[in-house]
DNA sequence: ATTTGACGACCTCCGCCGGAC
DNA sequence: TGTCCGGCGGAGGTCGTCAAA
């Protein structure tokens, strides 16, 4: 069943079927009711394959989600999937690891797949304009900025929070309750991105506050995000027989990591220890105790970069949008 | 950038350059490389378009995610996504609540997207052959079964775990170490689905060892595995004075919310009142008290439910895998 | 002036045949 | 005889162009 078919069926030639399959204005009206008739009667569908090669473009939307096992990642996803539906576009998501690079793995889904756009659901803070020369379609970075890099800021669009705002009060926090020695656990100090984002705003904060930053009160977990490495990177902090009474880190799962480990050397938390993070994920209202934490909007983040990549796809401006991330009070943290 | 630009640069012929990247034999070892080093060093992609169009079939795959906000999905997600990919095939996903249809929204899916094949993370256990008639590309249920449908075993594909003699387990580990009077927070006792397929078990395993159920016990959500939902449910059986020394719940993140409802009462666990449940996330082990869970294989699951569709793209037959959860000891039981 | 037909290009795969060694 | 490579044509839908009715 092609369109050679429908044209034979109506005694018509293959172009004037097309042109009434892409509702062009040069065909006679009767020409036309006779082709779609043809057209329902048989139940020819146009091979999508064929209309995608002469067109050279789809309606694919590419999605490359950096760092699996990243939970407020998969909130947005889902946001973000329901949006490009609705707005008739497709999907096609890309897992890459924490590590890996999502600009090659972009330029590749682009091309492989045909993209019209791009969203990055996390990615490096310090890209060079050269590296995402790379990129030939209009792309979001959702989650993060290009502070530490040299982009122009008309050629890329984000949406995040304000990473060193947020840390910065949430240790401010801290402080406020008389913390002194504040721990931290992250990933890097110095990885031109979130994680040194926000360890500089915890360092800024304590600096603000007049509290000297002790460096046997951090620690490192080589670049990971992940549970067993933040558990292991607390231990550390408490096994050197350092001197704390709060702990920041900058995601939910790391801090609900470093809860473990404290009580698992038999520090209550918040008893002995105050502990405070940045995420707000569903589940960290659930833990024990309830963690305190700064809430970055995951639903707000996923609607405004699908809408301002989708807006760019028309040709609108790149925008940069920074939302608020807002505290939410649980029993994590406690007055000293 | 296309093969003919390929073929040009090697001094070869077109035919020969497609050869090459079909992986065909009839080309020499010298020319090969040549090949291959022109479109690594020129950065060619062939056109998936083209590619499709030729082959008269899409490489699609599609997902339907049934209930956002499941974690145990995330986690497989990633596999899925990875293997598909792996594969040379692309992956559509398409996310919908766990009140919604999937076989409907499958169905839309496989006409929107030509798909080659369908996998439903998550679905209901009871289809009519009827229904599923919708559906007209090869499709694997990854996650659950068709144990309370009429399907013909013949006519699709299953990657799960026995819903129900995993909480039998569960259930007899509780009993093993003492306890009697067990409560239960489920969805529903009766939702045609997994819940009550693992109700059915914790009910068998109280009868087999001649424990009485106990309607007290029990907690049902009105078909909701939130937290909120499952936290409310075990303040119910808290509230109304019932006996009980143990919980199961039919999920991890139900665990996790039954056991804040439990500590907010002032109940101990696993010193006042022990918890299991079923799932086995890597968050659960980092809780406070550690979660004692059957771990279902979720790579595992990932990994043979896209295997077994593509197998079946080519013509291989239906399967029904049932893969083992083995028991991982946390710190949320004890003996009384 | 309006409508319609014919054609080539787009891109890749694949089977087939022919030539070269 | 066997191995390797070139070249051709068809498959699919769209779209611009040109010619014709």
């Amino acid at each position: 069943m092609t369109i050679k078919d429908i044209a034979k069926a109506c005694g018509v030639s293959v172009s004037t079927v097309s042109r009434v399959l892409n509702n062009r204005p040069d065909v006679s009206e009767s020409v036309r009711r006779r082709v779609l008739a043809a057209v329902e009667a048989k139940g020819y569908i146009p091979n999508n394959s064929a209309r995608d090669l002469v067109r050279s473009r789809t309606d694919a939307i590419g999605i490359v989600v950096r760092g699996t096992g990243n939970l407020f990642f998969s909130a947005i996803l889902k946001t973000v999937s329901r949006e490009i539906d609705r707005a008739g576009f497709t999907m096609v998501p890309h897992f890459i690891g924490s590590d890996a690079d999502e600009v090659k793995a972009g330029a590749i889904l682009e091309r492989e797949k045909k993209l019209r756009g791009l969203l990055f659901l996390g990615g490096r803070y310090d890209y060079t304009p050269s590296e995402l020369a790379l990129v030939g379609v209009p792309y979001v970075c959702c989650s993060y900025t290009n502070c530490f890099g040299s982009l122009d800021a008309g050629d890329y669009s984000s949406v995040s929070i304000d990473d060193y705002l947020t840390a910065y009060r949430a240790v401010e926090r801290l402080i406020q309750l008389g913390h002194r020695r504040i721990a931290a656990v992250v990933p890097s100090c110095s990885d031109r991105s979130v994680s040194e984002l926000r360890y500089n705003g915890y360092r800024a904060a304590l600096k603000e506050h007049g509290v000297e930053f002790d460096p046997a009160l951090l620690a490192e977990t080589g670049g990971c995000f992940e549970m067993p490495a933040t558990y292991r990177g607390m231990c550390g902090i408490i096994e050197r027989g350092a001197d704390f009474s709060a702990v920041f880190t900058i995601s939910d799962t790391m801090a609900i990591a470093a809860i473990k480990a404290l009580e698992d050397n038999g520090r209550r938390v918040p008893e002995d220890c105050s502990v405070i993070a940045i995420d707000g994920l569903p589940v960290s209202e659930y833990t024990i105790p309830t963690l305190t934490t700064m809430v970055q909007p995951a639903e707000e983040m996923g609607m405004e970069s699908v809408s301002i990549l989708l807006k760019m796809l028309e040709g609108a401006p790149a925008r940069h949008l920074l939302l608020e991330a807002r505290i939410r009070e649980g029993a994590s943290i406690k007055q000293v």
